[in-house]
RNA sequence: GUGGCCAUGGUGUAGUUGGUUAGCACGGCAGUCUGUGGAACUGCCAGCGAGGGUUCAAAUCCCUCUGGUCACCCCA
């Protein structure tokens, strides 16, 4: 815990502004994360998922173990909290699907009917530098399918993320599927090898990463994007060529589902994943088959996560999207939003109509028309002006004439015609003249 | 984590051989006009990202920090 003096020091500070990669989100914003939640909720929850919230916070153990302390995510940028009572770190949840394999194993939904299909939606943090499509906290949708082996899964994560993606808006032709398989751990071992003794020989052409790489982390030479490196990237063995029989049946396989059922893949054999869990099929989404793109999201297998972090033998599969890179991309497309804006407006003048004007507001809001008002204020001048703002269609006046009569005013605001309306007739009135 | 570029009211900006009180537009608030909007006019609000240094004098030059942005690393 920080100390009181720790935490009151930098208060001296005129002013604050979010930490380094994160931000505030606004109205305008929370229609691209509401309408991207409400389609995927919409497209899985029929497809027979269940949403699940883990909490922010895990011991960070389960991130070290089940994602791999190597890894960028868990090694270099993941938040850790000291706090009174707990023994270790907890961290503030990198990714989402250690989480959720361990929410499926301590409540032991391994003894309901398999495979277990959930999905979920929120914030993610990754102590990283900035940049475009990249926060410290971001937004994951994800959905994973957990219990079986079966190329199923697969095949339903695959074709799902592509009907969500379909339904925000990108066309189908945009939508590249990058594919892979990573193998398992017997295959995998013996393919590392090989790469190994493949890059050793070669050591002096390859840049400085690279060399790095290839004893951390060798599978990930293979997305070296130095142009140094291609010459020996493209004499490389590659996984595909040393999958064992059970992992290459289940690829090809996979394959052949996907040209049944019409969803059109890119063999990617440089394509392999930051998380150490995932084994066999690994795949990515973009909008574009250059490399370079940032992907929209990606996911793959990870048959030996659960018996990792907690002694389960079941295999998953799960995919995660960036909700931040999907609006960027709706927005570099052209896919706008405006938020609802009333066509009704109300104004008073005098005490007598304020009092009356809020018994008024809810006989609309009862009969859901959307009715600006602007109460606060107390002139007539500056209440008409918010309503043209707003760019109402009609306004009615209420002053202190027109409650001792039962009457009301109502203004069409493009013609600038007034025409005295019987109180009790507002809402039948307004209806006919809104069409509703 | 490494490197490049950048930082003036809420928003968009003017302002460098350092030199009056940092200018303009939009915006917000109020008024001209306590019963009539889209126009006009008037007044007000609000800024040199933070800290330090050089100097008689710093928005301007130097350093540190913070933040943004882009590339790398990595990833969603």
């Amino acid at each position: 815990m920080a100390s009181e003096k720790e935490l009151t020091q930098k208060t001296r500070k005129q002013s604050f502004q979010t930490p380094r990669g994160m931000k505030d989100i606004l109205a305008e914003d929370w229609l691209y994360y509401d309408f991207i939640l409400q389609n995927a909720k919409k497209i899985f929850e029929f497809y027979g998922f269940k949403r699940i919230e883990t909490p922010l916070l895990e011991e960070a153990e389960l991130f070290t173990k089940g994602v791999g302390k190597k890894t960028e995510i868990v090694g270099k940028e993941m938040y850790l909290l000291k706090t009174k009572g707990e023994q270790g770190f907890l961290a503030l949840r990198p990714e989402g699907t250690a989480p959720i394999v361990r929410a499926y194993i301590e409540k032991g939904m391994f003894n309901l009917p398999q495979p277990i299909k959930l999905y979920y939606f929120g914030s993610f943090f990754r102590h990283e530098k900035p940049q475009a499509g990249r926060y410290r906290q971001f937004y994951q949708f994800g959905a994973e399918i957990i219990g079986e082996d079966d190329i199923a899964s697969e095949v339903k994560i695959i074709m799902l993320s592509k009907i969500f993606l379909e339904s925000l808006g990108f066309a189908k032709k945009d939508i590249f599927l990058l594919l892979n398989s990573i193998g398992c751990s017997k295959c995998r071992a013996v393919y590392i090898r090989e790469l190994k003794k493949y890059y050793r020989k070669n050591n002096k052409q390859i840049c400085s990463d690279c060399r790095r790489r290839i004893q951390e982390n060798p599978l990930r030479v293979l997305d070296c994007k130095n142009e140094k490196c291609y010459p020996v990237k493209e004499g490389a063995p590659f996984i595909l060529d040393y999958l064992c029989t059970e992992c290459n049946n289940h690829f090809k396989s996979l394959l052949e589902y996907l040209e049944y059922l019409n969803i059109p893949y890119i063999l990617d054999k440089t394509l392999v994943r930051g998380l150490d869990y995932y084994t066999r099929t690994v795949f990515e989404f973009c909008l574009d088959d250059e490399k370079s793109k940032i992907s929209l999201g990606g996911g793959g297998r990870y048959d030996k996560l659960a018996e990792i972090i907690g002694r389960v033998k079941k295999p998953g599969v799960g995919v995660a999207f960036g909700v931040e890179r999907l609006m960027e991309e709706m927005i570099q497309r052209g896919k706008g939003f405006k938020s609802a804006k009333p066509e009704v407006f109300l104004v008073y003048i005098g005490e007598a109509a304020k009092k009356m004007s809020f018994k008024i507001l809810e006989q609309f809001r009862k009969e859901k028309i959307l009715i600006g008002e602007n109460l606060e204020k107390n002139n007539l001048r500056a209440q008409l002006k918010n309503a043209d703002r707003l760019g109402v269609k009609y306004v009615f006046m209420l002053g202190q004439q027109e409650v001792l009569d039962e009457m009301i005013i109502l203004k069409d605001m493009n013609s600038g015609l007034q025409e005295l309306i019987p109180l009790d007739k507002i809402i039948p009135e307004i209806k006919k003249r809104l069409n509703k």
